[in-house]
This record gives structure tokens, sequence and C-alpha cells, in this order.
DNA sequence: CGCTACGTTGAGTGGCATCAAGCGCGGTGG
DNA sequence: CCACCGCGCTTGATGCCACTCAACGTAGCG
């Protein structure tokens, strides 16, 4: 199977041979091994390279000043840690590990060879970016609008659909490396709280959860719980090539 | 006083006469104004041109099914309406107009000769777009973390220095065309608990509030009560240049 | 086998929502 | 000119969703 971030970028533009020998190269020069619930990079750290996430979960977290904590965002395997933070000098916020993480590092020049040489996969780039701004503004929505048990359903179908993107579901099963603390500290509920709701979801049949392994029986009933519209992930792009792989 | 957009740029990058020139042609082609409370483009729409907000307020927002509405971004005067936009066929969300707001359009051969022929320019908007996205993720904090007086003196905070930026506010004074429901579609909370929110900000002080205009005493305490750290916001950047304006 | 992290459960509380009514103001039309 | 209306702001009463505190269960692990 295609490495995740290979798949992704292919779901974004049609990739050529040439462009995805360069991607190769441009991303296997180096890389490193983050322990779970360790820091990725920490908020003040100087840039050195973009991170892109070969394998694991982590996440973007903000601390406030009395110890709460909010996740922002979730990196999947395939995710960049943002692009344009080439243009930062420091930065602006934690990434941490969720599950063990397996990063490979692209550096300056060679993202810079990649954009100017390889318009399809800058294309593929762009889409990577709007994505996950999507992402991001989907998560203001659920925090200001939906109930605990609307905002954890949604999530779970974000999840899945995005995992299922890069090829890491099974079935209607997937990772879910998420303690109930994270799954708090993503929707803004106390973790007492989000037990509660869990137990909703499974007494309804909506989601089965145990041993760090999610499984979604009925994708559409998780999704109407969770008011879940796939519209802001974007998939009705995904390349017409992918006819022949599904 | 020059244009706040101008402005803006300018506190990203320093820009050469060259630079402005160009900035000035490119947005000065077409332009179009929409009156308070209309939409200024509609989810669905066909992306033509990339629109620039040189007067009044905007607000990118989305609907749930059931009439709930989340405004999950302030557009103010000197902001774009997402760059990236261009790799996409239709809006996937809709902007609204707060107050009447004045647009400039920015084609899509003027935007690309920016980008390759002025490099200042580009580097500016890429700061653009780094801190839209850090704004983005402090509203995720916001809804997620703090209460509701933190909330609505955050966005204060966050309100005022974003138009100091652009040279919108009048000693500790700014205009504030945001209705009490404005507020809570904004911070997730109900009109009525916006409104004893404010009462309790008003009576300790820490903001004014009166027929469209805020004013904030003493910045440093609304911050305190806030948790409002600006780093966020990446001022620090702010051009060497400012020095001689300031 | 004790330690630690995570999950679960119960009791009590409170922040914020909801419902409902009234007020003030600017706009509009008879 | 004034009655009327709509919209936004304000206030009170009531209730619930989710938080806090606290204890205990459980499983992995050194």
């Amino acid at each position: 199977m295609p490495p995740a971030f290979l798949r992704k970028l292919n779901t974004f533009a049609v990739l050529s041979q040439d462009d995805e020998q360069m991607l190769d190269m441009v991303t296997s020069q180096r890389g490193r091994i983050v322990a779970a619930r360790e820091d990725v990079v920490r908020i003040g750290d100087r840039v050195q390279a973009i991170n892109l996430i070969a394998s694991g979960w982590a996440c973007r977290y903000r601390m406030l000043p009395d110890g709460r904590r909010q996740i922002v965002s979730l990196i999947l395997p395939g995710d960049i840690c943002d692009l344009n933070i080439f243009v930062i000098q420091r930065m602006d916020l934690s990434i941490g590990a969720i599950s063990e993480v397996g990063l490979r590092e692209i550096s300056r020049e060679g993202l810079e060879t990649l954009l100017t040489a390889h318009p399809r996969v800058r294309q593929a780039l762009w889409w990577e970016q709007l994505v996950a701004n999507s992402i991001q503004r989907e998560w203001t929505v659920n925090l200001g609008q939906r109930t605990a048990l609307e905002r954890i359903a949604h999530l779970f179908c974000e999840i899945f659909t995005r995992l299922k993107l890069v090829g890491l579901t099974d079935g209607d099963s997937c990772e879910l490396p998420l303690t109930q603390i994270d799954l708090g500290e993503i929707t803004g509920l106390s973790a007492v709280h989000v037990n509660r709701t869990l137990q909703e979801l499974r007494s309804t049949g909506l989601v089965v959860l145990r041993s760090r392994m999610l499984t979604i029986p009925n994708f559409g009933n998780l999704a109407d719980a969770g008011l879940f519209d796939p519209g802001y992930l974007h998939l009705d792009h995904v390349g017409r090539h992918l006819d022949a792989t599904e």
C-alpha cells in the first residue's frame, strides 16, 4: 500500500510518476520517531523543517495559564504540520504525539522544488491547506453550536472519513488512540461528561468502542446524530483516477 | 490615510512603491457595495474573484439544518476572503455583511501577477493567511475552554487589536457594529446570556459599550479577564518601518 | 505487587439555556 | 403627527446540561 500522504495527495490532484518520485525523495531524507504523549514541537521552538506525519496520531494544542488545555486540531497519517510555517520564526503552538508518531521532514529547499517545478503537487498541497482550514472552521461550529452528543458523534464521523481517505479503516472500524481526556480536550467537555456521552452513544448502538478501536455499525445513523455533512472535507473533488483503485 | 489593506500588508512586509502601485491597480479594477445583513457570497456560489474588504465588517458563517447559526470568523477592513479559494469551484460557506461593506475584487490574473512578480507582496499575503489560520485556532480555544465572560472579553481584545493594526481605533475606542445576537453566534452563547455577561463587563468597568461604540478604559485589565495573549496575532513580526509611523 | 493512568459511577452544584414579557427606539405609513 | 410595527436590548423565572468533587474499579507495567 502506498504511504498515506501519497495516497492523500493523489486524491487532490493526479500526480505523475515523476511527481511521486520527487515527493518520495523529498520526504525520505530525514525522519524521526516521537513517543506517545511526547511533544513533536513545542511552542516557541525555532522552525527547522516541515513535518509530515507518516504514521500515528498527533494534535495541535494550546494551554491556558491556569492549566486548561484545548486540542485545536488532529493530525492524522498523511497530514502535514502547517506548510506556511516557513514564514514564521517560531512555533505559535505546540504539537503533541497522541500515539507513537513517525515523522518525515521536508526541508525548505525540497519544498521549494516541489512548489515551483511540480505544479500538480503544488495544487495538491494547496488543497491540503484548504481542507485543513475548512476542518478548523467546522470545529468552531462543533464547539459553538452542537450538544455533547452531537460533538462526539460528529468528531467520530470526521475521524473515520479522514482515515478512510488514507486507507486506514477496516470495514466499519478504525483505530482510535484517544483517551476520554483527549476527547474532552477536543470537544470542550469534561472527561466525566465524555464518559457518560460515550455510554449513551454505545447504548443506542451508534458506536462500538473498545480497546482503542472504534466501530460504526451504521454510518448514516451516526452522521444524523452528529449533524455531520461531509461537504467541508471536500471529498467531492477527489480525483477521477480513484475509480480505478476503489 | 492609506487604505486598510495596504496598511495591513505593509506590517507584514516592507513594500516598495512599485509593489504598492501594483496592489493599487489590481484592487481598483472592480468593486461593489453590499448592504448590512446581506450576503457577500452564499454557500454553493461559483467562485469568481477574491474579495477584499475595503470598508465595513463581514463574517463567515455556517448554518445547521435546524437553524442554529455559528459565525466562524470576522472579516474586518483590510482582510481578504480566502486566498486559496481559487482552487475551489464553489464556496463551502457563506459570507455575510454585518455592516455595510465595500468590496474590491481581485481577479485571478491580478493575483497571479502579484504572487509571481512581487515577492514581498507574496510574503505579506502568506502572512495574512497564516495569521487568519492562527485566529481560527484561537477561536477554537475560546469556544472550547473559556467561560462566557472570558470569551467576550477575549473577543473584544482581539477585535480592538486587529482594528488598531489597520488604524481604525480612536484612542481606547473603536466601532462595534455587532448586535448581541451576533455576539452570541460568535461566542456560542445565547443572546440573553450575552446580555447579562455584557452587563457584568460594564459594571466592573472593563468596557464601555453604547451606540455601537466599544471603549476599553484599561486594555490590560480586559486582557487579564479574557486571558488574552496577543501572540497568536503575530504582531511581533510587524515591520520595522512602523517605528517611523508610530 | 504497588504504582499509575484511564475508565466508571454517584451526588451535588452551577453556568448557561429557554421561555416569556416588557421596554426603547427608529422607521413607516395612514 | 401619531399609531404602529419591528428589531434589538433588558429582565425575571425556571430548568437542564454539563461541571466539579470524590470514590472506586480495572488494566497495564516496572
